[in-house]
DNA sequence: CCGGAAATGGAACGTTGTACCAACTTGGAT
DNA sequence: ATCCAAGTTGGTACAACGTTCCATTTCCGG
């Protein structure tokens, strides 16, 4: 009767899957997809390869379960809020999408990755589904609601994935410091170009400096809700 | 005077920078970007390592030359069609990338990866100034010309490179025949989710057999274009 | 308390990107 | 024609990586 807390079969596990994936995920915000080395991994976690590949099987798996996570709880915190107008849900949708990857970046590249090797898979369908019950709620004829869907969740991901920030330390005390830094370079470089061939960057640099990716993405938004009107 | 033909610094370089930008870039559309390494390109071009180094410095930067001169190279193509309007114009640029990379598929993520990590590269300058030129055109005021070009140019890569195929061999006898079973698949795979929690995806999972990749990313710039008017 | 299953840590293997080098080639100066 | 510094090459060597394998330890139902 000593064991009495002990039921079925409940297993006190020292190193769970969870936590390899946060683990990963840290490596990953901190130094990008080359920082996720097994080694790393058994160094943070304090154990052997044989333990992480006995519950995560794979490299790439791991990657792919990581963004899926990140993803998926990105997605689930919009969940509670109410959005007044399937327009209004969509930009929470797109809004928590790019906050994921300003504090994520190598979901960039991955989650594209992922949607063109799995299109079934839970994230591909997750992010549509999400999309799409809005689409038809917008007043979408059925026959175009696949189309109207996908030019939406093409945007977003695209617009998304383009504003990722790759650079390395924002632990500085002005995060925004090196932000107009950035941007005064861009500007900086677009005047350089030669205005015989590039007149219309030459012409648009100047506005660089006063620009704000969030406001310019949800602009975006707004400009392809606008198009979907069209459908009708 | 034997050596008449010998001008200044004419040399008979053996191994050039573009034949192995070539053969880099035969490697990529065989096997992926995993295919591409130092030791098959040694190989293929019967040579050492130390010659590719001399002439390429890294294997980063080999990949990004190689992303440059494909993608430069497919929107050169479209410079000598004639346009009728702002709109075909962005359409023929358009359709050129998304051909691009169906050819190249290892294109999808390297693309965004590259305008991502140099903002202000020869890709990213070059396609925004190509893209921009039509927008002014368009009718969009100056104000707007930022956001607009934005606009366009992060659907189109976004939708570009979602639609990029990854699988194997296309070399068989009927290169449509995996595309049909491809497709068959995921009206199948979308018809065994949870109709309750996944609505929208049963409703349109029928409409994905009847659908064409082309004309879907046609209407998705039709949609684009319509939603700019509005910025008038 | 005992035995099989679950889980772990570390050694070992093959492959990768890259630095380095000794040799060869080139082409202008003498 | 000869020579030499710069350019170019093939190959070796090394550290780091993903992954496999296995002896060992820990777990838990009977």
């Amino acid at each position: 009767m000593a064991t009495r807390a002990r039921r079925t079969q409940r297993r006190n596990q020292v190193l769970s899957r969870e936590q390899i994936i946060g683990a990963a995920v840290e490596l990953l915000d901190t130094g990008g997809e080359g920082a996720l080395t097994v080694r790393a991994l058994t160094e943070r976690l304090a154990t052997g390869s044989g333990a992480i590949y006995y519950h995560v099987g794979n490299r790439d798996e791991l990657l792919d379960t990581a963004t899926e996570t990140v993803v998926t709880a990105a997605l689930a915190t919009t969940a509670a809020q109410a959005a007044a107008t399937p327009e209004d849900e969509i930009r929470v949708v797109a809004l928590a999408l790019f906050d994921a990857i300003a504090e994520h970046p190598w979901l960039a590249t991955r989650l594209t990755l992922q949607i063109i090797r799995n299109p079934v898979g839970s994230i591909s369908v997750g992010i549509f589904e999400r999309i799409g019950r809005q689409v038809s709620e917008l007043g979408v004829p059925q026959a175009r609601w696949f189309d109207a869907a996908s030019t939406l969740v093409h945007y977003i991901l695209g617009a998304v994935s383009q504003n990722a920030r790759i650079e390395g330390d924002t632990s500085g005390v002005e995060p925004d410091a090196d932000r107009e830094e950035f941007l005064g370079a861009t500007a900086e470089a677009w005047q350089d170009l030669d205005p015989e061939d590039y007149p219309f960057m030459h012409a648009i640099a100047g506005r660089i400096s006063e620009h704000d990716d969030r406001e310019q993405f949800l602009t975006g938004i707004a400009v392809v809700l606008d198009g979907l009107t069209r459908l009708r």
